[in-house]
RNA sequence: CGGGGCAUGGCGCAGCCCGGCUAGCGCACCUGCUUUGGGAGCAGGGGGUCGCAGGUUCGAAUCCUGCUGCCCCGACCA
């Protein structure tokens, strides 16, 4: 077990934590609330932008950049979406500082009080669609498909390192459609985008559904979700996906003439994930020895760790590094040659173990004697010599083989996790356990709420998948039509 | 905002109850030598005035008052 980390039997929380502190992807600023993201954390969020951002550009999308700020009064034009957010934001009332008149320090200078308060951006939905008002006049303006990558902020009362922290990094895409139907396809498309990230790159075994009413989007007539089982048994949101009808069109008067010559609103859509999804990865993948990064998003990929007892060995040692590290680079690999001669070997091993680096190579002396080096597997911890012939292909294919084992190994969990459940006692007792949970709800917010009131569960989602069946509702025994997946939550 | 806890080198802690010489330990850090196929050993060394502001006292990390910050549990949430 690796040196300083909980483990998760004994303190899943501080597992957590551990592994993000000490894989160095992030720390605790001295800004509360906020988190200092760090170079190798920030290396693996990098990866997932840049393939998200190609998903997006696959499907039509351009980025574009939208204020920090948001105007208050843009706020209370759509009412649900001001009463979902008004509690966590944070707003600029002053623009200027001054000397304190008591010589100590600096106050804000009470005379620089702005004339309309400034939010700092929750979310954009408000900024965009009062500047799309401007850019949408014809039916031939549409679609306006577009994606935004910023910083908001919500202002939590309790916050974890990535999975809820008061500044976040995200992408929110907002689109604009002439009809319903295409609007609809919109969401539910971005949907599929992100489940085919989560389990493409991330290795992710994911869920899709819509929310019920309770857990909708603030501002949203429909919100499309994926959702994660994490080791704890809690789960975890990993994206959404909002059809949003013609509320922010209605509030911000954005309209359209269309083919017939008739004045319409515009239909909408917005979709998001968030640096959220690194504390997912973390979560899903990383067991007592450290973290475990899936080789898709690894930056590094391969790390070679030279073995050797004096200069020469050294040299000679470092020098094959370098030509395996050529060899594997030519076919796509991202490789680290650790030649530090500042640390052993055994530390090193250790270190990128903790980081979840999926594949180590260590060659000494022996190996350059016999045409060999000592490959180990992250996810499996498996050791194996292997001939230096071929290396690159071997390599190619153990990336692509942990890339899958990772992704198996999270759904089995997953499946092992997942239960049936019929009455209420049951539901009571498996809660308590963990897990997603298939039980029958009679469709009203009212049950909901009292199922969460006594279970802390909550409805994670409605599946959009799979076959229908028909039941009672586990609290009331009324009809229900299909069964909803129950899960305590993140 | 309700309940609990903590503030002492970079990190983790001891000392506080019962005030008293130069504030101590582990890790990390620096130098040297020996080491290097799973977190090296030895020797030497640098770094803190004890969260902040008052008070009590000959004397405060230690006692008293006020303040601030942080952490954990709850309600809220991507």
């Amino acid at each position: 077990m690796a040196k300083e980390l909980s483990s998760r039997e004994d303190n899943y929380s501080q597992w957590y934590t551990d592994i993000v502190t000490k894989a160095n992807l992030a720390e605790n600023s001295a800004v509360r609330g906020c988190m200092v993201i760090k170079p190798y954390g920030y290396a693996i969020w990098e990866r997932m932008q840049g393939a998200l951002d190609k998903m997006f550009k696959d499907t039509g999308h351009e980025n574009a950049y939208f204020p920090l700020f948001i105007p208050k009064s843009f706020f209370s034009k759509e009412a649900s979406h001001v009463e979902g957010f008004a509690k966590e934001c944070a707003v600029v009332t002053h623009y200027r500082l001054k000397n304190d008149e008591n010589g100590k320090g600096i106050v804000v200078d009470e005379t620089a009080k702005l004339e309309e308060e400034l939010i700092v951006r929750p979310t954009s939905e408000t900024i965009i669609w009062d500047t799309y008002r401007n850019w949408i006049q014809s039916y031939r303006d549409l679609p306006l498909l577009i994606n935004q990558w910023a910083n908001v902020v919500r202002w939590e009362m309790r916050t974890r390192l990535f999975l809820r922290t008061a500044e976040f990094l995200w992408q929110e895409g907002h689109t604009a459609h002439s009809t319903r139907q295409e609007a609809i396809e919109e969401a539910e498309q971005m949907l599929r985008v992100y489940a085919e990230f989560a389990e493409e790159w991330m290795a992710l075994p994911v869920l899709k559904g819509v929310k019920s009413a309770n857990e909708r989007f603030a501002g949203a007539v429909e919100t499309y979700c994926i959702e994660a089982l994490m080791q704890d048994g809690k789960a975890l949101q990993a994206g959404t996906s909002h059809f949003l009808g013609q509320n922010f069109a209605k509030a911000f008067e954005v309209q359209f003439l269309s083919k017939e010559n008739k004045l319409e609103y515009v239909w909408a859509t917005s979709w998001g994930v968030s640096t959220r999804l690194m504390g997912a990865l973390v979560m899903t993948h990383s067991d007592d020895n450290g973290l475990v990064v899936p080789p898709k998003l690894a930056p590094i990929q391969v790390v070679i760790v030279p073995i050797y007892r004096n200069d020469e060995q050294y040299k000679a040692v470092c020098d094959k590094g370098r030509e395996i590290k050529k060899q594997l680079e030519a076919v796509g690999i991202r490789v680290k040659l650790d030649d530090r001669d500042t640390q052993k070997p055994g530390f090193k091993f250790n270190e990128w173990e903790f980081k979840g680096v999926p594949v180590r190579l260590a060659i000494g002396p022996r190996d350059l004697e016999n045409g060999t080096v000592e490959m180990a597997r992250r996810d499996t911890l498996e050791k194996e010599v292997l001939q230096m012939q071929d290396i690159e292909q071997k390599l190619l294919h153990l990336l692509e083989k942990i890339q899958k084992n990772l992704y198996q190994k999270a759904l089995d969990f997953r499946t092992a996790n997942t239960f049936k459940v019929d009455t209420w006692a049951e539901f009571i007792e498996q809660i308590e356990k963990g897990g997603f949970i298939y039980a029958h709800w009679d469709g009203t917010a009212e049950t909901e709420q009292k199922i969460k009131d006594e279970t802390k569960a909550t409805i994670r989602l409605i599946p959009i998948e799979g076959e229908k069946e028909e039941g009672k509702c586990i609290f009331t025994g009324n009809a229900s039509e299909q069964r909803v997946v129950f899960a305590r939550a993140y």
